[in-house]
DNA sequence: TGAATAGTGTCTGTAAGACAATATTCC
DNA sequence: GGAATATTGTCTTACAGACACTATTCA
């Protein structure tokens, strides 16, 4: 009677050509099998410290990604969910820049825009639209989306995420009062990104201090 | 090996003597038998139709509140949290005006401010502390704080109560201004708080629309 | 009428966005 | 020099908070 399957997912989101894309995994077991699905797996009493731990042991045993940002999103659970009995998913989403995946070589993971989404098995739609507007809803206010940005960026480059994420274009100045408030970046100094022809802007880094933790801003972009 | 125990706690918060408590029960069982705890059970597999609806029952079962707003707050997990087991907490927590916890003439309820809480069983006050901080959180920009103030309230009392929250004092013409930008109260015709010797208030209430949901600000309180 | 609190009008300073000027690169 | 984009300066407008004035009740 409280048989409960309890499980992880991972929402792994990355910006690639200017649109939010979700990592998706062809399954190698039934249910499903061989449907892309969220990367995801049972909880491993004897080896897992927590979900977390779950989250980013399935993450690497499945995509051999470690990802610099890792949330706890939601739990999903129900009878229906999944046709092998109630369960429980507790659903992460992690951010990473598009390098990371492609220096992964996993060619199992396929990208898909998460604005032209096929059904997925599971509830999994339903998982990938909330850590949609969860990311989108924490872009207005926070460096959360530096994670999608890579290890080194611009400001103009930083700025066009802002953008992909929040659907609008922002005011440059104001961009640029914002994250200097935050205060999260740091100039790489003498290094510039690669120009055209035209000048080039300056390399930030998020601080070190930030890299496991966002900074929040008083009042959104 | 995947044996994982699946439980729902509940944070229910009240608002009494302008300070934030949380409820506790005395638990009817080992482990910690009659040590004060959240609110809390197994999921049953065979009637809850998912975890919300498990924490639902349980606070029904438990207490015979029927709460105005539950949230999922977090999942806590681990194989140390319990002493039955690796297990899963799915934590929600409700907010409700005093009047509803004192018409429930539950006589085992006991309401501790959380800003003195002493230690918990589990990780409940780990859970109560998640619970606070994202109630403090959604404070500053949702009409949150009204699932605290009951049925009807004024606005200087609806103040008040946004004050005991956030924990500073709010200027009153911008809260007045902010109240009505967001748009989810209404005002109760011809009646009034009860007023000592001066001006009564104008009652309002939470248009029926907002009972189930939140009204969110584009740039906080 | 005085005390107390509710509710509103208005002014001021701050911050956001618009606009534009300057800077730097490659051709 | 011209094209392109980066970066910074400045002006305008909108909004948050301060202050104070009016309103309403009871003693």
């Amino acid at each position: 009677m409280n048989q409960v399957i309890c499980t992880v997912d991972l929402v792994l989101l990355t910006l690639q050509a200017g649109e939010l894309q979700v990592a998706l995994l062809k399954r190698d077991r039934e249910p499903f099998k061989d449907v892309p699905a969220l990367p995801g797996g049972f909880i491993h009493a004897d080896e897992d410290g927590d979900a977390r731990f779950a989250a980013l042991r399935v993450l690497r045993e499945k995509t051999h990604i470690a990802t610099p940002y890792l949330e706890q999103l939601a739990t999903f659970s129900g009878p229906a969910r999944d046709p092998r009995g109630w369960s429980v998913s507790i659903a992460y989403y992690a951010l990473v820049s598009i390098d990371v995946i492609q220096q992964a070589r996993q060619d199992q993971v396929q990208l898909i825009p998460v604005d032209k989404l096929m059904p997925l098995p599971f509830d999994h739609k339903s998982i990938v639209d909330t850590a949609v507007a969860r990311l989108r809803s924490k872009s207005q206010y926070s460096s959360l989306p530096c994670y999608l940005a890579g290890e080194s960026f611009t400001l103009p480059q930083l700025q066009r995420v802002y953008e992909a994420l929040m659907g609008e274009a922002l005011n440059k100045v104001s961009f640029r009062r914002k994250m200097n408030e935050m205060g999260m970046l740091e100039e790489l100094d003498g290094q510039f990104g690669a120009a055209g022809a035209h000048r080039p802007a300056q390399l930030y880094r998020l601080k070190q201090e930030y890299k496991e933790s966002l900074t929040l801003l008083e009042r959104g972009l």
